[in-house]
RNA sequence: GGGCCUGUAGCUCAAUGGUUAGAGCAGGGCGCUCAUAACGCCUUGGUUGGGGGUUCGAGUCCCUCCAGGCCUACCA
């Protein structure tokens, strides 16, 4: 038995996530929770809500509410719709905790002791009558490269220059339209990342097995140019983990927050502090600190290939930085986009399905099954509604359930809702026990590898030898001359349903759990031993047929649904 | 502009430089009747984006061009 630390990139608060954000970090994180669970392996699979940040009170601000309260609303909205889709963290945790500020003030407080952190005084762009400092994005004006109007400070969208938002012409607030905007000076706190780029280069070139967009995407920002950067820290703003407080060892930091990006990436550190407040732990620095029991933990973290660069740079430079003895991630599983038939999932022009919406329209195992089965891993993935359709209503539907449908039916019909007696494997039998066996060395091999689809397609084949078992087993055939031998083909045919249910658990759970239950298997452990575990179930245990696991999605839905999704969210 | 990724069957995707490039779906044929009009077997289908090169051998390595996507440090 090893000991797991899983972390998923935290969802950002603003807003209801789609299924391109699922798909990305939480959804393929709760599948490796869920199989290294299921190997009987200790598991701590942590999330949370990302919630500082301008965009946060921005929302909060259109909501009318204090940015506090909108957060925490929010955060209830997601852990609620988090439970829907069966993403089962350990703890779901908030950035806006008070373990998350101790903690992000004492790193930062640490890295200036280590002599990495310095202070900039730059000016930035202060709208007078929103009384903030904008970040670039929130000025937009005319482009002077191309004359586009609605030019935002950072990059034209239309001639996809560059731009600086002294560029623009008739520059104004996106906040308040206001065009009363003036250069201010104000001092920040740099990390100097550019004094540990050898040791983080060193770090990422040691990580030989990690995915190519992960290391690709390091390398870039370690040699890009004129090499890493040192990166602002801090904002000006007023809802973050305040910059100065007792015991900085800096002065005139007040008013100022530290970034999102630098406290939000310590909240994998804080939740788990969380998490022992909560009363669902005891100790979590046997995760965390590898000199009070986490050197033999692997942690690995999933999350979009926007993300890297935070995971991959930024935190283990903090981490690094402090010369305190924190676990760093073994393993960075990242994934590309998701798009939404023909496009990109739009969060502002409600384009495509959001997560509340999906469990709305069907249950979480729908949803989870064909997001991993389609994972985008080596490149962008598309969804579209016919492809939804065919892979449920084919690998779900009538592959799986009706294989659930169909053994359980015809046993109830020739020997009642027991599993019944008499007769032994033959050569047939031994064959698929041994072919199950080998599926299953190769579905384990994938999942440990965290190759999403390929352990998906693995677990679909092995729901397809059953089928295949029963075409030419044929025990309504065998029914007729040698009811025993029907007996024992039936038998082995309701055993697999246990042993798909545990298998197909990470993937989904629900269907998994209806499965166990049904067979009153509920306490199966992984098949370590296969054959044995198609001997579970012993003749004369009672089961019961399960309701139809998955309905199948009609055209007419499909086409309901693809019209209620081309456009605005309602 | 720079960097990275992707391009393989109608669709979604596989293939440590090594037999005749494979699966699933869709299409075609046959079988089965336990089952959710389900299942199984067989089968059609490819100049691996174009061109050049290295090699005994290239989907794979190199160069170049084309197409799509992403990133480019003040959104997160």
């Amino acid at each position: 038995m090893a000991r797991h630390l899983i972390t998923s990139a935290i969802p950002y608060i603003n807003g209801i996530k789609h299924l391109g954000n699922l798909v990305g970090s939480q959804l393929p994180a709760d599948l490796y929770a869920r199989y290294l669970r299921g190997r009987g392996h200790e598991v701590l699979f942590l999330c949370a809500t990302d919630e500082h940040g301008t965009p946060a009170e921005l929302a909060a601000a259109k909501a009318g509410k204090p940015v506090a309260e909108y957060c925490a609303e929010m955060h209830v909205v997601q852990a609620r719709i988090a439970e829907g889709f069966r993403l089962s963290f350990d703890h779901f945790g908030r950035s806006s905790s008070a373990e998350n500020k101790a903690l992000t003030q004492h790193l930062a407080k640490r890295l200036a002791e280590e002599g990495l952190i310095r202070e900039v005084t730059e000016k930035q762009m202060y709208s007078v009558a929103d009384a903030r400092f904008l970040p670039d994005r929130y000025i937009e004006g005319t482009c002077p490269n191309c004359g586009f109007e609605s030019a935002r400070g950072d990059q034209c969208d239309n001639c996809t220059k560059q731009l600086d938002p002294t560029d623009l012409i008739n520059p104004r607030s996106t906040v308040s339209g206001s065009t009363e905007l003036e250069l201010r000076e104000t001092k920040h706190l740099y990390l100097r990342q550019s004094e540990m780029k050898d040791k983080l280069e060193a770090w990422i070139d040691s990580k030989t097995d990690w995915p190519v967009l992960s290391t690709s995407i390091a390398k870039k920002w370690l040699n890009d140019g004129d090499g890493l950067q040192d990166r602002g820290i801090t904002r000006d703003l007023s809802w973050g983990v305040p910059a100065q407080f007792d015991g900085a060892p800096w002065e005139g930091m007040d008013g100022k927050v530290f970034y999102v990006w630098f406290d939000a990436p310590i909240e994998y550190i804080a939740c788990s502090q969380e998490w022992v407040a909560a009363g669902k732990g005891t100790d979590w620095e046997r995760w965390w600190r590898t000199d009070k029991g986490a050197d033999d933990v692997t942690y690995t973290q999933f999350m979009g290939k926007d993300n890297v660069p935070f995971h991959t740079i930024g935190f283990p430079a903090t981490i690094l930085g402090s010369a305190e003895p924190w676990k760093l991630v073994d393993y960075i599983k990242s994934f590309n986009y998701l798009n939404y038939d023909g496009g990109q999932f739009s969060t502002s022009r409600g384009r495509g399905v959001f997560m509340d919406q999906a469990l709305e329209i069907l249950p979480s195992d729908y949803w989870r099954w064909w997001l991993l089965s389609h994972a985008p891993e080596s490149s962008d993935a598309e969804f579209t509604w016919e492809n939804f359709q065919a892979s449920v209503n084919k690998d779900l539907a009538d592959v799986l359930g009706n294989f659930v449908s169909r053994i359980t039916k015809f046993c109830r019909s020739k020997f009642g809702e027991t599993v019944p007696e008499g007769g032994a494997w033959g050569a047939q039998e031994e064959a698929l026990a041994e072919a199950i066996a080998g599926r299953v060395k190769a579905y384990e091999g994938f999942m440990d590898e965290k190759e999403v689809r390929k352990a998906a397609a693995e677990l679909r084949a092995i729901w397809v030898l059953g089928n295949e078992y029963l075409q030419s087993a044929a025990p309504w055939s065998t029914f007729k001359e040698d009811p025993v031998k029907a007996a024992m083909q039936t038998r082995l045919g309701l055993n697999l349903i246990g042993l798909y249910a545990v298998l197909s658990a990470p993937f989904i759970p629900n269907a998994s759990a209806t499965m166990l239950a049904a067979m009153g298997a509920a306490g199966a452990g992984w098949p370590e031993d296969v054959k044995a575990a198609l001997s579970a179930l012993p003749a004369g245990h009672a089961f019961t047929v399960p309701e139809v696991l998955f309905a199948k999605i009609a055209d007419e839905q499909r086409e309901e649904w693809q019209t209620r999704f081309a456009g605005i969210r309602s």
